[in-house]
RNA sequence: GCUCGAAUGGUGGAAUCGGUAGACACGAAGGACUUAAAAUCCUUUGGCAUUUAAACGCCGUGCGGGUUCAAGUCCCGCUUCGAGUACCA
């Protein structure tokens, strides 16, 4: 019979499931430990191989930390609001509810056989009203507060209104969309519209114009994540710019905040790098130039302030307002051809084709330190979204200013001392200034001449501070998320819309319930989906939803159309696990208080400016209403790598029917085709099962080697068509859960992104076996016995306590299967059926291989979950050793060994290196100038 | 272009503070057991050369230098691959 893991993992997970093993309670004495996963988004495919892989890495550390003594949180949910569903909605009229409730029962039936220690009555879903709830309730907070800059958090929006009656913008240091500048007595005089309208400056969630990322296929707008190249992260679908109106999230006020934040968390510093380029802060100097004979005045933004004497032309971004105000009624029209043409182009085209463009205005703005006249040009290699979307262009030393001089004609004059500018600008930050005019410009009191780089940079700050030239400004690449998409499957927004302005419904209405539609295709007049649902106008009299019919009536609103998008509900998830079913909170602040934030959180680094960016500054803005207790959600975050297919081949030789072995296909002219990974072991072709695969191969011949059909092979991404995709519940049936899990561990370390190949896996599961055949003879007898151990077998032990309590937390879990393969081994070796090695041995596996541990745990007698066992203490005496075995080595060169008493010291050793006769033999006459001796067991002899 | 990261047998991968490579597993070859197969167990397995045999020897961690008694590991200069980001002024 042996070792029968399908009955055994069946019985565990039963029993699990009965006794509620893995249900947790804050009420405890033990101190938490709090470990999160990612959640997925349940997509039709079901999971494969490839999705487990942080699961089971978390899980094992759960597992451990609970054997540990910890209180350990360990819950799942799933990420439910999503394109696919929706997308599978319109073309097949299913409601997106039906399918993702499919897709979630699917998930949790392959996860279930895998045996996770989740709590899964904490699970929740993101499209779950008792959940959304949440996400609705933090926008309408996100509504009602504006970011106070010197105060460094957020605050009520009503005492910013306070300070504007009474002091105006003048009295406010507020992050905002831009600046202005409204007395008390203009605000007070505003009405109540205008006043609204203007409030949306501040707001933390606000209502924009802005240019977006509009995606016609999809028919909504995507963040800036989720454009890569140029084409919708889903679909691949083209993206243009538009301007629309849009809830937006004021992420940007906290971008200080998200980088300061960066020092404090414990990940890696490769995912830190990537979020500190997106959050891109950028020190330098905002300058104003004027506009030769006219009043009109603009502000550059430049990182450069010491380039200042070389800035031969000014370039605008065709989006910019001061393009019309610039033109001069000679340039119009060449000015509108250009800018016509740039918003013809979409984001792609821009980025494939960089011809250098652009038109000049006809205006010309004065250096405000020279009294230089410069020329101001309209070009789209600078950016309307960044800086002040004007810029001064230093040919010399700035690239695409040098592209465009060149192209244009216009002087390039370094500044640097040896710089060579005839082919290609200067653009390092480096060298000894020079050329700054002296006679020229006689007005001018600013000489950099001489100073570096840096210098003339603080010093060029300094004049213009001082001159009230400009000002020193930080800039963030990071920009406010927009918060709106035009679909169904999302969470509806708490909003409804009076006279034009937006009104939060009262809190204590929420949910607000998404509605029910009957297409999920935008409306024929463009609406989005949401325009479809009858019963979508609040009833500010009764407070409730109503019929859309009865908008005429006074108290009767529309409500908005958007939904939210996919990161809203990932955002502060996390809080949520703590306190899943509170009807009054999103977490209560004793349950906050006790599991804190996540010590450990596992998932991939696709995430890295996406939802790992939103969920950092979401829980900021929780933290400073006092509704989370640590501004960083995530403590220590380890990215598991992607597990790619390893797709099989086989060479049909070309208008033949036969197939011919991969070693031997060389030989003639052959077609590779993909071929079900399934039917294939150790690259080894099943010809029946080929055969019986597909009708057009019922008849192939085959050309062997050595009576084998050999595929070949390569590393692809897991997917459908290349027909190498690996399901968890094949290998689970096939070898258990418990050789997929340490197998998963044992492929590589955990980081690193590597392909799914079944070829090793027998080890793993070769490993299990030998493990059940200490405890069983041949004939399943129970031979376990209560003698006392053996030193060695003590030692065997001990070495692989210690390499597991080491290994673990510093998630080499490869390493620590390994570990529990020689230990397994030489225990067989010593053929050691010992009560007290074996029952420590299950301990400390059960993390890894948790079904096959609770069976010998129970086989050894013990009533309760090995969940609750004790991790062993690793004890050094065992390892200890009565002697050494050194290597001595002659000017590096390992010669011989000796074996010395473990407690001898180094002149006892050097003694009697030296009296040994192959040291002479060595040493040949010749002196010893140096001998090392390392307590690594080596004796170095320098001669 | 910029910023990170990586490169070790036929394969996946080990190697802590620099301590004398290749753990563990797969695959392969040979053997034992068996009517046979499966399963299990044992031996060999980086390369080269040598020997009756054993031991020993030489070369080996992408390439070229350097530091050190000692380098896969540290330093300098390259090559290749991967990831992120990109008119960010």
């Amino acid at each position: 019979m042996g070792y029968n893991f399908n009955g055994i993992e069946k019985k565990w997970q039963q029993r699990w499931k009965e006794n509620n093993t893995y249900r947790i309670t804050e009420n405890s004495e033990k101190e938490k430990f709090y470990v999160l996963n990612m959640f997925p988004y349940p997509s039709g495919a079901g999971l494969h191989v490839g999705h487990p892989l942080g699961y089971i890495a978390s899980d094992i550390f759960a597992r451990y930390k609970r054997l540990q003594g910890y209180n350990v949180l360990n819950p799942m949910g799933y990420d439910a609001y999503g394109l696919p569903a929706e997308q599978y909605a319109i073309q097949t009229g299913q409601h997106p509810q039906v399918t993702t409730e499919q897709n979630i029962a699917r998930y949790r039936e392959q996860l279930d056989k895998i045996g996770f220690s989740f709590d899964w009555e904490r699970e929740i879903r993101t499209c779950d009203p008792e959940y959304y709830h949440w996400t609705q309730w933090a926008f309408i907070k996100m509504f009602n507060h504006y970011y106070d800059n010197a105060a460094k958090c957020c605050k009520p929006i009503s005492e910013l209104i306070e300070k504007l009656s009474t002091g105006g913008t003048a009295s406010i240091d507020a992050a905002c969309t831009e600046e202005l500048n409204i007395t008390a007595d203009e605000w007070n005089a505003m009405d109540h519209k205008a006043q609204q309208e203007t409030l949306m400056n501040w707001r933390i969630a606000f209502l924009n114009e802005t240019m977006v990322n509009w995606c016609p296929k999809l028919g909504t707008v995507l963040a800036n994540d989720e454009v890569v190249d140029g084409v919708s992260e889903r679909g691949g679908y083209p993206v243009v710019q538009k301007k629309m109106k849009q809830w937006c999230l004021r992420v940007s006020a906290y971008a200080q905040r998200l980088l300061d934040g960066l020092d404090k968390i414990d990940w890696t510093e490769s995912l830190k790098e990537t979020q500190r380029n997106w959050i891109g802060r950028s020190e330098g100097t905002e300058m104003q130039f004027r506009i030769k004979d006219s009043d009109v005045e603009f502000t550059i933004f430049t990182t450069r302030a010491d380039t200042i004497f070389g800035v031969t032309f000014m370039v605008l971004a065709p989006e910019s307002e001061l393009v019309a105000q610039l033109t001069t009624e000679a340039q119009k029209e060449a000015v509108e051809a250009y800018i016509d043409r740039t918003k013809k182009r979409t984001e792609r085209e821009r980025m494939i084709d960089r011809k250098v463009t652009g038109v000049f205005t006809g205006s010309y703005a004065i250096n405000p330190i020279t009294g230089e006249e410069i020329p101001v040009w309209v070009s789209d290699y600078v950016l309307s979204g960044y800086g002040t979307g004007a810029i001064m262009a230093v040919p010399a030393h700035d690239s695409r200013d040098y592209a465009f001089a060149k192209h244009f004609g216009i002087e390039i004059r370094p500044l640097i001392e040896g710089c060579d500018v005839s082919e290609e600008s200067f653009d390092a930050k480096e060298g000894i200034m020079t050329n700054s005019p002296t006679a020229a410009f006689a007005d001018c009191k600013l000489n950099l001449n001489g100073l570096t780089v840096k210098e003339a940079i603080a010093a060029t700050k300094a004049y213009v501070t001082q001159n009230n030239l400009g000002r020193v400004k930080v800039n963030y690449r990071l920009r406010d998320a927009i918060f709106s998409r035009q679909r169904y499957w999302g969470e509806p927004f708490p909003i409804y819309y009076k006279n034009g302005v937006p009104y939060p419904i009262p809190e204590e209405c929420l949910p607000l319930e998404l509605p029910e539609v009957e297409k999920f295709l935008p409306t024929e007049s463009g609406e989005p989906p949401l325009g479809h649902a009858k019963l979508w106008a609040w009833d500010t009299a009764a407070n409730c939803v109503t019929d859309k019919a009865n908008i005429n009536n006074e108290t009767i609103f529309p409500l908005e159309l958007n939904t939210m998008p996919g990161f809203a509900g990932s955002s502060a998830y996390y809080l949520r696990y703590m306190d899943p079913r509170n009807h009054t909170a999103l977490v209560s602040s004793k349950a906050d208080k006790y599991w804190q934030n996540v010590d450990l959180y596992v998932g991939g680094t696709e995430h890295a400016t996406g939802h790992l960016i939103y969920s950092r500054f979401w829980n900021m803005f929780l933290f400073d209403l006092g509704a989370s207790v640590k501004e960083e959600p995530f403590q220590k975050l380890i990215n598991q790598g992607m597990i790619q297919g390893r797709s099989n081949f086989v060479y049909r030789i070309k208008d033949t029917n036969t197939f011919v072995s991969l070693n031997l296909a060389k030989e003639y002219d052959v077609t590779p085709i993909h071929v079900d990974v399934n039917i294939v072991a150790n690259d080894i072709l099943d010809i029946e099962a080929f055969r019986a695969w597909r009708p057009e191969y019922k008849n192939a011949e085959f050309i062997l080697e050595n009576e084998k059909y050999i595929c070949g092979w390569a590393v692809e991404k897991m997917s459908k068509s290349m027909y190498n995709v690996v399901n968890p519940d094949t290998i689970v049936e096939k070898y258990g859960a418990d050789t997929l899990r340490l197998y998963e561990m044992f492929l590589g370390p955990i980081e690193q992104s590597k392909p799914w190949d079944t070829n090793g896996i027998d080890g793993c599961h070769r490993f299990l076996r030998k493990l059940w055949n200490l405890f069983f003879d041949k004939d399943d007898n129970l031979i376990v016995s209560d003698e006392a151990p053996t030193k060695e077998e003590l030692k065997s032990l001990h070495k692989l306590i210690k390499k597991a309590t080491e290994d673990i937390p510093a998630f080499s879990y490869n390493t620590a299967v390994s570990a529990f393969m020689i230990c397994t081994n030489e225990l067989g070796t010593l053929k050691c059926n010992k009560r007290a090695i074996l029952e420590q041995f299950v301990i400390v596996l059960a993390p890894f291989a948790p079904h096959i541990c609770e069976e010998l745990w129970e086989i050894l007698g013990h009533t309760t979950s090995v969940c609750d066992a004790e991790w062993p203490a690793f004890n050094a005496d065992y390892l200890k050793e009565d002697t050494i075995k050194y290597t001595i080595s002659f000017n590096g060169k390992a010669r011989f060994t000796m074996e010395f008493a473990a407690d001898a010291d180094k002149a006892d050793i050097e003694a009697q290196v030296l009296a040994n006769e192959q040291t002479g033999k060595y040493l040949d006459g010749k002196a010893v100038k140096k001998m090392i001796v390392v307590p690594k067991k080596i004796v170095n002899i320098v001669f």
